[in-house]
DNA sequence: CTGTTAGGCGCAAACGATTCGCAATAAGGA
DNA sequence: TCCTTATTGCGAATCGTTTGCGCCTAACAG
C-alpha cells in the first residue's frame, strides 16, 4: 500500500494557477490568504481542520476568521468539501476539478485520527429505494467509517 | 411512582420502571431529573436535541447541565445513543433493551428536520472488506441520509 | 423513622468552534 | 496610478457543551 509519510504526488493535482483561475471564474478575488489556504489543501490531500490549516500556513500569517470565511466561500464555489467526523471540528478537503471522483468517504482511526480515503460508497439503488419508500427527494448521504488503524492496534 | 396504565401507543417500549431498573443496575441513582428525561425520550422515539428534551419536560424543570450530564451517563450505560446530523447540536435517542432495534440510521429532511428511522444499513461484507483492505480493526460506521421530505418538496 | 453520606443538582463561569461588526487594506479594472 | 469595493484582521458575540462548587437528596444502615 502507499507509504504513509512521503507525499505521493502521483495523483493528478490541480496546479495552484488552475485553482486561482477557478477562483477568478467565480468572480472572487485571488488574495494571498486564499492562495495560501488552497496551497495547503492541495498539498495535504485529506480533510484538515481549520486549526491544522493555519498551522500549515508557511509564511502567510492568516486570521482564523479569514480561514473560516475563505473555506466557506471555497465550499460554495465547489472547490472544497466539508466533512464532519463528529469530534466537534469541521474538516475541509480540496476536491478535484470537473467530473472526477468527487464523492468519497473516509476511514478514520479512533486513536490517532489517521484518515484513509475510501472509494466504496453506499449502494445507489438502495439509497434510491430508501428515498422512494419514504417519499423523499434529492436524497444524499453522509457516511464515514471508524476503527483502529494498523499502527494503533 | 406507579403510573402507566393510560393507553401507551403502539410500539413495544420499555416501561419507565424497567428503565430505572437498568439505571439501578448500573449503580446510578434514580433521580427525578433522570426519570423525566427518560420519560421524554421514551415518548418521542426519535433523536432529540438537548434543547428539545428540556422543552418536552413536563413539570420537572431541569438544568441544561443536568440534562447533558444525564445523557452522558445514559450513553455510557448504553441506554441512549448519540447521533450527529452535522447541524451543530447532538441528538440523543433511547435504544431498546437487549436484542431490540439497536443499530439504525436516519433520513433527515433538509428543510423541516423531520426524521425518519431507516433500517437499511451499509452492507456488512463491504464494510469488512474495507476494514481488511486497510488493515483496520473494530470498524464501525456513521451513516445518515438527507433529503426533502414529501411535505417540503 | 432518622441520621449519614456520597452521588446529583442548579448556577454561574469556562470553553472551544465558529460567526459577526467594523475600520483598515489591498485586488483589479478604468 | 487611482478608485471602488471585496477582503482582512481584530475583538467581541454566539452557540453548544463542560466544569467547579456549594447545596440537596436518594439510598441505605440502624
Amino acid at each position: 500500500m502507499g507509504s504513509a509519510h512521503s507525499h505521493v504526488p502521483d495523483v493528478p493535482r490541480e496546479s495552484l494557477a488552475d485553482l486561482t483561475a477557478r477562483l477568478r471564474h467565480g468572480s472572487r478575488r485571488v488574495t494571498g490568504a486564499r492562495q495560501a489556504i488552497l496551497s495547503v489543501l492541495r498539498q495535504e490531500r485529506r480533510p484538515l481542520t481549520v486549526r491544522e490549516i493555519r498551522e500549515d500556513l508557511t509564511g502567510t500569517r492568516c486570521d482564523l476568521a479569514t480561514i473560516y470565511r475563505s473555506l466557506g466561500m471555497l465550499t460554495e464555489l465547489g472547490l472544497v468539501k466539508r466533512f464532519d467526523f463528529g469530534d466537534g471540528s469541521a474538516r475541509f478537503e480540496l476536491i478535484g476539478d470537473g467530473g472526477g471522483s468527487h464523492h468519497h468517504h473516509h476511514l478514520v482511526c479512533n486513536r490517532c485520527t489517521r484518515i484513509v480515503e475510501i472509494d466504496e460508497c453506499f449502494p445507489e439503488e438502495l439509497e434510491n429505494s430508501i428515498a422512494r419508500q419514504n417519499g423523499f427527494q434529492a436524497v444524499t448521504h453522509r457516511l464515514e467509517f471508524f476503527g483502529l488503524c494498523p499502527e494503533c492496534q
